[in-house]
DNA sequence: GAGTTCACG
DNA sequence: GACGTACGTGAACTCA
């Protein structure tokens, strides 16, 4: 059969898209083993393509293509920026299959048809049109309700899952009106999976009911008036606009230019060669077998590839080139990067600014890469350098496109749900673009990506990991900043020297992302990142913009206090010494002890400097005055310099308030870290620094609300290594600690004395650090053999703690990392090493999964938050490992409570059932002392 | 910049 | 038998 499409010809229009959803959710996350590619939708795509070809062998079939959708963004969305609003984002493993199911269609020789801003049913619609004009038939393999304005006259739908044919009687069965008024009904249902708004409170029923009566959706507008029911009547008259939109949206354009024609879609032979090729590639071992049978011939042999070592991954073999990024200087540059952009679908975005503090620093210039080696960077507000004015030149410098216009072009694309945007920390990013108004999403970040598999192993800042994974130096930032009092920001920095380090920003994260993503599903913990590290970002990023109110005067006036109180001390203490010398010298402390004074002190090793640490100190204090002096000197000076002084510098001038920055991927444990300031070492354990807390204030009619885990980590404990006494315990309501006491020294709970308590609590949180007799004989302040008989006997009592610690030092030994209840990994590389170095590596082994598990449970609390809060005036402010702090406008304080602590209680469920229940403790008040 | 000390969980 | 010794952080300070 060839020639040209007419009578006898019959057309069979695969709907692509629908065949990769059915085959992506029919099959389980399958991976190539040889690098670990997710691989499951290609793999059910290509069975049912090959089905297809069996099913259809011998039948009237003449011509044939697979229709697919391109890009997210189509005419529709210019008439309803709201079209298909609703959809969720393109799974992550499902993302990188997308371009294979194209390769795959082309590998069975079939023709595989896209068309940029056009939907594959508008294409469908154009063809099957076509065809129908010609005078041939034409069968729509697909089951979508959309497609069914098209039925009749020859054209038909085949469900091909079901195998069942939709007619003219199919549609009407379905919509109660046959084809030609399917359009109408659709408009005035609406549609919730496409976001098509239709007329609210009709459906399909009444919609068909309604067309039958008037006739079509034009006499039906027309003639609303004399609709008998009242409330449809007012319905149709309200939203006639609406309506008429949504059936702009419904109906397909069968109009759509296209490059090809009818004729271009003749059925063609499979080559045998090219398809096994393909399949091989995949390393598809059935399918490829029942291919090579059915085509007759023999079977490729597909060798198990071993999975390259996960810690040597391919360096990109694209060199890295400064002189070939490109520097864009106006719309038109722009335009052409956007559309690349939205070709591929992702793209890695790095900013400049003026400074690290993202609630002040400006936006300078933006970079994109969509390549490795493709990248640019588009400046914004650099300020010319060539005057000589030892000042800098206000002037901009040439060659720079409006921030306005650029930010214009370039926010569809950072908001858009199907373009994906990777970032080296991408919560510093984001937040840099919240300032401008615009919400990046979806992300990924090669940070993260890194952090999650490779925990404990390095640090994940972009110049380690580009020179661990890509071989290569990035240009360093010094040369072209300065140091010291000359340093310039980087608007400052000529236009030649700031595209290629800042376009080759880009280009690093591109290739990295390009690196590490395709190992995330190797190492096993796809689930931990998209879980647990990247939600995290924008709700971090939220909180960090939010701050928290801090009351300078408070903090003044605690400092002129404590530094009136320091001054006395240091009279007191240049008494009792017989000399002046600098009190916050530990070297000059030393020698006042241990050398003027003669006290028993020991030296420390490596620079034969005395120590005076605290405990050391603390023991003197029972023989001289000036141990004491000394303590209490360095109190009132740590609270002073880093609290009520520093403290009042980090407050934000803009917002009054203290705006943290939270490292996601800084503790290798799962926790986060809070920098400058750091707001999780807030004092509260001695009064006169608890007091600092009272600085910390809710906004005139709010106030703060703190929750917090009531011992989540002994919690953990007793659920790993599962103790029934302990598990009893807290679903009981016992004090653990008085409970461990009483059970390690035959003591009844009501006979319980604070002293044995406490010996009991140091013991239970020496457990959770991977206990020693040494550490725990130091803590307590009593002999070695004592506290090793303490040891013995809390083991004895809870064998379970021991086999849980010697089978987690084992496990680290093994595998060189320990795992999480939710499945992250914490790497503890040193566990192999001799010497102490791997009593510190055993002992932070165990202490990881506890530590970790705790973190990704409030981790999961903290990401599910907003939503649980979203309809109370409340806002997350801080997160201090086990307790998270929020401000709430007076009046919501219980609702608040109740519904955040339903969230933490419940954080780990349903991915892990918790022995132990989780128990939040809440207070609330004025200023975070009293909401403590 | 290393080392010490101390604030928190 | 000796090594060293409780887990995880960040910041300020001194001193070379």
């Amino acid at each position: 059969m060839s020639g040209k499409f007419g009578k006898g010809c019959h057309l069979h229009l695969i709907d692509g898209s629908a065949f990769i959803f059915r085959a992506y959710h029919a099959l389980p996350p399958l991976t190539r083993k040889s690098d670990g590619l997710p691989i499951g939708a290609v793999a059910g795509f290509c069975n049912m393509l090959q089905r297809y070809v069996e099913g259809n062998a011998g039948g009237d079939v003449t011509h044939v293509a697979v229709i697919f959708d391109k890009g997210s963004h189509t005419f529709r969305n210019d008439m309803y920026d709201q079209y298909k609003a609703n959809r969720d984002a393109m799974p992550e493993d499902l993302r990188p299959q997308i371009p294979l199911t194209r390769t795959a269609t082309q590998a069975f020789n079939i023709a595989c048809k896209e068309k940029e801003g056009f939907e594959a049913d508008d294409i469908i619609a154009t063809l099957a049109v076509q065809a129908r004009a010609a005078g041939g038939r034409c069968t729509i393999i697909s089951s979508d309700k959309d497609l069914m304005q098209l039925v009749g006259d020859g054209v038909e739908m085949l469900d091909a899952m079901k195998n069942k044919s939709i007619d003219r009687d199919g549609v009407f069965e379905k919509f109660g009106v046959f084809p030609d008024r399917v359009v109408d009904v659709q408009a005035l249902a609406g549609d919730s999976v496409d976001n098509v708004p239709g007329a609210p409170g009709i459906g399909i029923k009444t919609a068909a009911l309604l067309i039958n009566e008037f006739g079509d959706l034009d006499a039906l507008l027309a003639r609303a008036d004399e609709i008998k029911q009242p409330k449809r009547r007012q319905t149709l008259i309200d939203h006639a606009d609406q309506i008429r939109l949504s059936r702009d949206l419904v109906r397909l354009d069968e109009n759509t230019p296209l490059d090809f024609t009818l004729d271009d879609l003749e059925v063609r032979e499979p080559d045998p060669d090219r398809l096994l090729e393909f399949l091989a590639e995949m390393e598809f071992r059935t399918l490829s077998k029942r291919i090579a049978e059915a085509l007759h011939v023999e079977a490729p042999v597909i060798e198990d590839k071993a999975p390259a070592p996960a810690d040597m991954p391919e360096i990109e073999s694209v060199p890295f080139n400064a002189d070939a990024y490109e520097h864009v200087r106006d719309a038109a540059g722009l335009q052409v990067w956007i559309d690349r952009i939205r070709e591929r679908g992702y793209v890695a975005v790095d900013t400049e600014t003026t400074g690290l503090d993202e609630m002040t620093a400006e936006l300078v210039g933006i970079s994109l890469c969509i390549e490795a080696g493709q990248a640019c960077y588009i400046p914004l507000i650099h300020k010319d350098s060539g005057t000589d004015d030892l000042f800098g030149s206000d002037a901009l410098a040439e060659g720079q496109m409006p921030l306005e216009q650029c930010l214009q072009m370039l926010t569809p694309v950072l908001e858009d749900p199907s373009v994906l945007k990777i970032g080296q920390n991408m919560k510093y990013d984001a937040k840099i673009f919240a300032q401008l108004g615009i919400t990046v999403a979806p992300i990924d970040d090669t940070m993260l990506l890194s952090y999650a598999m490779h925990a404990g192993l390095h640090n994940h800042g972009m110049d380690a990991l580009s020179e661990r994974y890509l071989g290569h130096t990035p240009i360093p930032i010094k040369p072209l900043l300065g140091t010291g009092k000359s340093a310039i920001t980087f608007d400052r920095v000529p236009l030649d020297k700031a595209v290629p380090y800042a376009a080759e920003d880009a280009d690093i994260t591109l290739r990295l992302w390009q690196t590490l993503k395709p190992q995330l599903h190797r190492v096993g913990v796809t689930k931990v990142y998209e879980t647990l590290e990247r939600p995290l970002v924008p709700v971090l990023a939220a909180m960090e913009r939010s701050g928290i109110k801090v009351d300078r005067d408070t903090l003044s006036r605690m400092s002129n206090a404590f530094a009136q109180k320091m001054a006395g001390l240091e009279d007191e203490i240049y008494e009792l010494a017989g000399r002046k010398f600098n009190v916050g010298s530990p070297a000059q402390v030393g020698e006042v002890l241990f050398e003027d004074m003669g006290l028993e002190g020991s030296k420390k090793g490596t620079n034969g400097k005395y120590s005076t640490g605290a405990d050391i100190l603390e023991d003197l204090a029972t023989l001289h005055d000036f141990p004491r002096r000394i303590l209490d000197w360095r109190q009132l000076s740590k609270l002073k310099s880093t609290y009520t002084d520093a403290l009042q510098d980090h407050i934000n001038p803009e917002t009054g308030r203290v705006h943290t920055c939270y490292s996601i991927a800084g503790a290798s444990t799962g926790r986060l870290a809070s920098t400058d300031p750091n707001l999780q070492n807030i004092p509260i354990r001695s009064e006169e620094g608890r007091r600092i807390r009272e600085a910390f204030v809710a906004e005139q009619g709010k106030t703060l609300v703190a929750l917090d885990y009531s011992q989540i980590e002994l919690r953990i404990l007793a659920h790993i290594a599962d103790i029934p006494e302990l598990k009893q315990a807290f679903a009981d309501g016992i004090d653990i600690h008085a409970l461990t006491a009483s059970e390690m020294f035959n003591v009844s709970l009501n006979d319980m004395t604070p002293e044995i308590r406490r010996q009991a609590k140091a013991i239970n949180f020496g457990v959770i650090y991977g206990i020693s007799g040494f550490g725990l004989a130091r803590n307590l302040r009593i002999p070695r053999a004592e506290a090793q008989g303490f040891i013995d006997r809390y083991f004895e009592r809870f064998p379970g703690i021991r086999t849980y610690m010697d089978d987690t030092k084992a496990f680290a030994k093994e595998h060189g990392f320990v795992q999480t209840l939710f499945g992250r990994k914490i790497h503890t590389p040193e566990i192999a090493s001799k010497g102490p170095r791997a009593g510190f590596a055993a002992r932070a082994a165990i202490n990881a999964p506890i530590q970790g598990t705790a973190a990704d449970v409030i981790r999961r609390a903290m990401i599910r938050m907003p939503a649980a809060i979203a309809d109370i005036p409340a806002t997350m402010l801080l997160q201090v490992h086990d307790e998270l702090l929020f401000e709430v406008e007076a009046g919501s304080e219980d609702a608040l409570i109740d519904a955040a602590r339903d969230v933490m209680e419940n954080a780990a469920d349903p991915v892990v059932k918790l022995d132990v229940k989780l128990t939040v403790d809440a207070g609330k008040g004025a200023n975070w002392a009293e909401a403590h």
